[in-house]
RNA sequence: GCCGGAAUGGCGAAAUUGGCAGACGCACGGGACUUAAAAUCCCGGGAGCUAACCCUCGUGCCGGUUCAAGUCCGGCUUCCGGCACCA
């Protein structure tokens, strides 16, 4: 009888005794670092999806192992964010309390698996040696003028006065207390990525990533070249416009501008519709994002009256519009509007009655004609006759002489907004002195820890719950020693999660925050695995990090991941995103309690295509521990001495160790597994086995199943243990069979099939597929136009 | 809405990237074993028309390219992920 639970823990037990799994220390082993995303330790403990990825990149990490290679292969906790502090809050238990549950039981749940992490390399964000050095990555981006602090619109309670996170918003109200929300100015601190934006994208060549996540990458950082444009205001003042079209300038028939920009509110006192703006601004204060940038959504607006702009180019006057399809944080937060060559533009000019200028010509009358490929220039001044190419080169040139603005490269990636106003983060390790303005503290200083709060309280007026604790906000200036106050904004949960892997090479280290050698030797990380919701935002965030941490001389490397691929989520029974509310939740405990880790693993890797969703299917699971049983009862009976393959399985034996080989290498583990299911089924109709194939058998099962491969393997007394073994070489010409069937078309549509020997020429099968009695009959009474000989697989005949 | 994906039997899926659609597994049906059931083992299933063979249709929908299309091209539909303070 195949008892799983005994098996299962009596192998944990040793891999741990034995420290099997821990990455050596030898730096002259070839080594291999696979990574997966450490997961945010929720209170809801691990369901099902979270160990897909475990065990997939742990099959990658045993064969690693088995081929030789020193592997690092670690696990952590990124634990610091806002469910745990909504949680601790709720319930009045501190949320280092409140972590450490959480992590204990997701550690006592993944524990249960058989993954082979090095345990001994463990790590925990919310840990202040960890966080000391998340703080000293912030100082050295400080340092380099890399973090800034600026305005930025945030979500606004107006009930409880406080920051809501975008989560937290249900339909413009809060959560909480169902108030509006609104959007609100403030100042935050912003690390400035838009600096490696170029990088960022340039680099990409050089990393194996997924077409996907390279484009998703690329559109997310959104390069746009073009010009900023100073136009004068009839009040002074002028206002400056990024357009990817400085070629149109002629057309411009009006402006707009933003709803949050500044001056709006100077330009108040003079419009002569100032109440109608004033709550034109405060509606647009309400829509998110999204909302406002619906191209489906009717565009609203409404003119500052009493002022105008001055096109450079011709000196007309122009009207000004605040709309809210214009967006502060992008480009200046001011557009040119050309209807006669913008889709929005040309709406919005529709909808208000505005002229349209077209000073693009392509022969065509149906506007907006928005192409720039092959126009010539009309109704422009200076530019006409000139093709649009030519015409956004002089333009340029025309405006920097006249120093109207310049060429300009504008990325959608925004500077990265690092400020929370929450307890549960890293605090930002800086000192506001009204004299000397920002100070540092001193590294020799770190960690600032977290000051230890009895009961944690919401946050008032909107700053962190830190700033109610005086003894710790009040500090002296490290510069001038007068009283000064410290920064109460605290980190991003991307902070800690933008450097994880490089700690995992020297985990202990109090000095650095790695020694370099060691980074020298395990990095980059050769294969990081994670979900596909992760592209753009910590991809791309750490992606940053390493790159300003290869700038200083931290690691040696231009990008962390020399690889990236990703899984796809594992849904409910109903084809449904798991989650509490929806009741799907499946819980690995119970699939343990019931089928044990070897047949959980097993069935995640078999379930499907690991880069798509896959449903969770209770049932199916039965075909994963009936495979199990039939290796542990089947082929502990009938194993012969003899270190061949049989004749019978031969060749099935050496196309299995191909397949496997090279199926787990893209992720192929679901066909990986039916290539094993597909030789058992084999030998089940040999009716016997012998050693060697046994052995070899499960060396290939150790991956996916490796208690149960251990275990027959001790019984069996083969030496060592299975996951220690060398991986199998196949034979490549030892795969191909003696014969082979041909499939024979008529006009594409299969007539016959026959058996040939593999060695069959081209000629020898059309002729012995043509004496083929039904072949032969339709040939007769039809024209063969044409012989189409695919080797190895048909022939079609065209008739 | 914008960006990135996906769609194949009753179900999860496979298909050397243009070459025999449905491997492997689940569920189901039949048989063997059993007093019986469970478990196990063997056999069978894309749909339609058939006594059976033949034949016809069949990879979300419409059209195209090709000797040959799940795979390539053009146009849709539906679903999923992301949209910067969930992680």
């Amino acid at each position: 009888m195949y008892n799983f639970a005994e098996i299962e823990k009596k192998w944990q037990e040793r891999w741990a005794s034995s420290n099997l799994f821990q990455a050596k220390n030898d730096k002259t082993l070839p080594k291999y670092y696979p990574l997966i995303e450490f997961p945010y330790p929720s209170g809801n403990g691990l369901h099902v999806g979270h160990p897909r990825p475990y065990i997939a990149l742990d099959v990658i990490a045993r064969k690693r192992r088995m081929q030789g290679f020193n592997v690092l292969y670690c696990i952590g906790w990124d634990a610091f964010g806002l469910p745990t502090e909504n949680y601790a809050l709720k319930n009045g238990i501190h949320p280092k309390i409140v972590s450490k549950q959480n992590i204990n039981r997701f550690r006592s749940q993944i524990q249960r698996l058989g993954i082979s992490f090095d345990w001994s390399r463990e790590i925990d964000t919310t840990d202040e040696k960890y966080y000391k050095w998340t703080q000293w990555i912030f100082l050295q981006l400080f340092k380099k003028g890399l973090a800034y602090k600026s305005e930025a619109m945030v979500n606004w309670c107006t009930g409880c006065n406080v920051v809501l996170a975008n989560e937290e918003v249900i339909d413009g109200c809060c959560e909480r207390c169902s108030s509006n929300v609104i959007q609100k100015r403030k100042k935050q601190w912003v690390l400035k990525i838009t600096e490696y934006a170029q990088r960022l994208i340039d680099d990409l060549e050089n990393v194996n990533y997924p077409p996907k996540v390279k484009n998703s990458q690329i559109n997310w950082i959104g390069k746009s070249e073009g010009a900023n444009i100073k136009f004068q205001i009839t009040t002074g003042d002028l206002l400056e416009v990024f357009t990817t079209r400085p070629d149109t300038i002629y057309g411009v028939t009006y402006m707009v501008i933003s709803p949050e920009h500044k001056l709006i509110e100077k330009w108040l006192n003079i419009a002569t519709n100032s109440n109608e703006i004033n709550n034109y601004v405060a509606n647009a204060a309400k829509k998110t994002e999204i909302d406002r940038t619906n191209l489906n959504k009717d565009k609203t607006g409404v003119q500052i009256k009493g002022i105008a702009a001055i096109n450079p180019m011709n000196q007309t006057q122009i009207s000004i519009f605040v709309s809210d399809y214009v967006l502060t944080s992008y480009g200046t937060g001011v557009i040119m509007a050309v209807p006669a060559h913008d889709l929005r533009d040309f709406e919005f000019s529709q909808k208000y009655s505005l002229p349209v200028i077209e000073v693009v010509d392509k022969g065509e009358n149906k506007l907006p004609f928005t192409s720039c490929e092959d126009g010539v220039m009309i109704n422009s001044g200076i530019l006409n006759g000139l093709r649009v190419k030519d015409a956004q080169e002089k333009i340029i040139n025309w405006i920097e002489t006249n120093n109207l603005g310049q060429k300009k490269i504008n990325f959608k990636l925004r500077d990265w907004g690092f400020s929370r106003q929450r307890y549960w983060g890293e605090p930002i390790p800086i000192i506001h002195c009204e004299k000397c303005g920002f100070v540092p503290i001193d590294e020799s200083k770190l960690p600032l820890k977290l000051p230890v709060i009895e009961t944690l309280k919401t946050s008032k007026n909107g700053e962190s719950p830190l700033a109610a604790i005086e003894s710790w906000v009040n500090v002296k200036c490290p510069l001038c020693d007068a009283d000064a106050k410290r920064e109460t904004d605290t980190m991003p949960q991307w902070a800690g999660s933008s450097w994880y892997f490089l700690r995992y090479c020297d985990p202990h280290n109090n000095e650095e925050l790695a020694a370099p050698e060691t980074l020298k030797y395990w990095m980059p990380v050769d294969w990081y695995n994670g979900g596909m919701e992760h592209t753009t935002l910590h991809l791309l965030y750490s992606r940053f990090w390493h790159k300003f941490l290869y700038d200083i001389g931290v690691v040696e490397t231009k990008e962390p991941y020399a690889k990236r691929t990703s899984h796809g989520m594992i849904l409910g029974e109903n084809n449904e995103k798991m989650s509490k509310s929806r009741g799907n939740v499946v819980n690995p405990d119970e699939v343990l309690d019931k089928f044990g880790a070897d047949t959980m693993r097993l069935y995640e890797m078999f379930i499907g295509d690991f880069e798509s969703a896959a449903s969770w299917n209770t049932s199916s699971i039965r075909g994963c521990s009936r495979f199990l049983e039939r290796v542990y009862g089947f082929l502990q009976l009938h194993c012969e001495d003899s270190s061949n393959f049989s004749p019978e399985l031969n060749s099935n034996f050496h196309k299995t160790i191909k397949k496997v080989s090279e199926d787990v290498e893209i992720l192929k583990f679901n066909t990986a597994i039916a290539a094993l299911m597909s030789l058992l089924n084999e030998i089940y109709a040999a009716g016997k086995i012998n050693r060697f194939e046994f052995k070899t058998f499960l060396i290939l099962l150790c991956l996916f199943a490796p208690h149960l491969s251990e275990e027959l393997w001790e019984i069996l007394k083969f030496n060592g243990m299975a996951c220690t073994s060398s991986w199998p070489e196949f034979n490549e010409s030892a795969c191909h069979e003696s014969h082979i069937e041909i499939a024979i078309q008529i006009n594409g549509k299969i007539k016959e099939k026959i058996f040939v020997e593999t060695t069959a020429t081209k000629e020898a099968i059309i002729k012995l597929a043509k004496g083929l009695p039904a072949i032969q009959e339709i040939l007769q009474n039809h024209e063969l136009k044409k012989e189409i000989y695919v080797p190895a697989s048909l022939i079609n005949f065209v008739i």
